[in-house]
DNA sequence: GACAACATACCAACCGGTTGGTATGTGTTG
DNA sequence: CAACACATACCAACCGGTTGGTATGTTGTC
């Protein structure tokens, strides 16, 4: 049984949509992001677009999902889990996204946590798909960190879901710096200072 | 003589559109938030508004610098700076920031963190209002880093200027996932978390 | 021909900004 | 001090373009 769950069909406009979205509201913010923009940048119109998506809102809400997924996709397939010491795999994540962090801003921020800063307080269902995706990218690292930990014979301070929030806050912070001062450098320093942190908290020089 | 010459002088609408501004910006965002909106908050008119600044975005970087006076006082004034000892008061000022963190989301966020994340790339003006506002409150901190370890013997790794910015990037992580997780401790604990480096670095238990 | 996947045409509300105008203060001159 | 010129602070009504959203086709596939 093959899986033609899809048909034969082009769900073309959604993703190219929702490709759009992750470009054009990385650059301009989600509320200065108009719908125009969006079918512009996809090459579709706006009956297509109120087609797949009820509202705007719904647009975005899907858009945070699709941001977990591919990034989601991005980070599983990564070279960061093959060490087999834990601590290995945790510092390894820390280089792999300092790699991460080139060429232009708006092609290495973030989707979610832009979007959620904009509209934490007006929009609950963005919110929590934004809130979604950063708690759900934290929780990759926490059986690392743990067995880190345990390995060690140490206790992480806060515990080990504290610290994998604690590097993405670091991460988030790094981007919104880089944007101020329009340098990614300001960006790979404070994730050196956060593996200097978690090289010190597991007793590693 | 005396340079008081708001004598008889109105209340000014000025000031009441720059304090609305940090207000509803916080909550809604930048361009969420309308001309019509802060003119309501205030109290006063578009002609008012029109008058005081030459546009929108004139008002953003006018309220940019307002918010670095007003967080510059806060600070300048706080009781961190007293002990004798510089990684007292640097430990002081983290301490300072985690007990600010309290209250409602939008009360103790960043106004130019919010900003920037969603203007860096459209507007140059503000972006940099916002970057002379971050940069300018992390330079703040540089002296006592500096003699911190100037007193212990040790070298700040990327030196003290790049600690400084790396705790500004933290705190303003923090807000992202307080934000996005609709609650404080998720801040409070990405602070925490800062302290400790910094007494891991500069070997205090 | 039924239904999904689009495209076209259009709208009412909204938004940043303008206009013409008023009330009040201030500096100058006789 | 009075009279005038001028500047500042503010207001209410309005304007043209934009925005999210809708109503109604059209096309291609099962």
């Amino acid at each position: 049984m093959v899986e033609k769950s899809q048909k034969t069909k082009r769900p073309d406009a959604r993703i190219k949509l929702l490709d759009s979205a992750l470009r054009v509201i990385r650059m301009k913010g989600y509320s200065a992001t108009t719908v125009d923009d969006l079918c512009r940048e996809a090459g579709v119109t706006k009956g297509a677009f109120f087609h797949h998506f009820r509202s705007k809102d719904d647009l975005a809400v899907a858009a945070a999902d699709y941001w977990s997924e591919t990034t989601g996709a991005l980070f599983a397939q990564a070279a960061y889990h093959d060490p087999e010491d834990p601590l290995d795999r945790v510092i390894g994540y820390l280089d792999f996204r300092k790699a991460l962090v080139q060429g232009d801003v708006p092609e290495f921020t973030c989707l979610v946590g832009t979007m959620v800063q904009e509209v934490y307080d007006t929009n609950p269902a963005i919110r929590d798909a934004c809130n979604r995706s950063i708690t759900g990218h934290a929780a990759t690292l926490v059986s690392d960190i743990a067995e880190a930990a345990e390995a060690r014979g140490i206790e992480v301070p806060g515990g080990a879901e504290s610290l994998a929030l604690h590097t993405q806050a670091v991460i988030q912070g790094a981007f919104v710096l880089a944007k101020a001062g329009n340098a990614p450098s300001i960006a790979t320093e404070s994730i050196e200072h956060l593996k200097r942190y978690v090289e010190l908290l597991f007793g590693r020089s």
